[in-house]
DNA sequence: GGCAAGGTTTACGTTAAGGTAAACCTAAAC
DNA sequence: GTTTAGGTTTACCTTAACGTAAACCTTGCC
């Protein structure tokens, strides 16, 4: 075991190892997801395991398709109740919409594609054609 | 059976019917995806069967989350080839790739409510927190 | 000492898919 | 005849999530 100085890391090379810019860090912290980080003597931010954490993980939400948007109501949640169970239930809840939206569309496009499959003459009547 | 005058049908009524307004149709026409349609000596853009029967499938495809300027791909490939054939495979394919990410996105979307269902008391873990 | 790498802040640019407003026209209604 | 409803074109505004550039600073390296 080494305290292996990982952390703090600088923003260029946390960037760097999640495949973001430095924008991207800097963006949310200016619309407050992310915390103010520490600062080197330089100016330059640097962040420690908590940070990268908090990080990573609105990476993987922003994958799945939660908005920054939602992630902030997630964060003021918190920031006002202090409990992770409190923001529990609505994260559920934004994962159970999300999940309910991808999940029509899936099977509208899936039943599309198959009716196109089927009717594959008649694409002209679906409308991509202005010649009958 | 009459030829009960529903076209050619002006752009206000046509919008209302299809719950949009007339500027997503003058947008649509703006960016190619809908044709130049016949006016009324006033200029008043009106529209005939066709064209309506189009304009619903784009609204269709988008509401897939098929995006405009895919469509536009495919009017492209129909304008330069004029066959419903050469449509097809191109088409069909926006779609797979489309179900393909869906698909992808829901199970890792319903993965992840799975784990926090599980690990509940871990939030702060996933660094909603910014302490341990 | 000088420059290149990698920061900093501030601020304007970009894309998608329209929204909204201004200035004008015309047809129907009162 | 003038208000009202619904068009027309032109053109700037909006949101999300950053990209990009300008002007400046610090640090390591030759």
């Amino acid at each position: 075991m080494n305290s292996n100085s990982k952390y703090p890391i600088p923003i260029g090379e946390l960037a760097k190892q999640l495949s973001i810019t430095t924008r991207t860090i800097r963006y949310y912290e200016e619309i407050g997801l992310m915390p103010e980080p520490q600062r080197m003597d330089s100016g330059v931010r640097v962040y420690g395991r908590e940070e990268v954490l908090r990080l990573k993980f609105i990476l993987k939400l922003k994958e799945l398709g939660i908005t920054l948007h939602e992630m902030h109501e997630l964060a003021e949640i918190y920031r006002s109740e202090q409990s992770p169970e409190k923001v529990m239930p609505r994260l559920v809840q934004i994962l159970d919409t999300h999940i309910a939206q991808i999940d029509g569309k899936l099977s509208r496009i899936a039943q599309l594609r198959a009716d196109l499959a089927t009717y594959r003459h008649r694409v002209a009547e679906l409308g991509l054609t202005e010649n009958p």
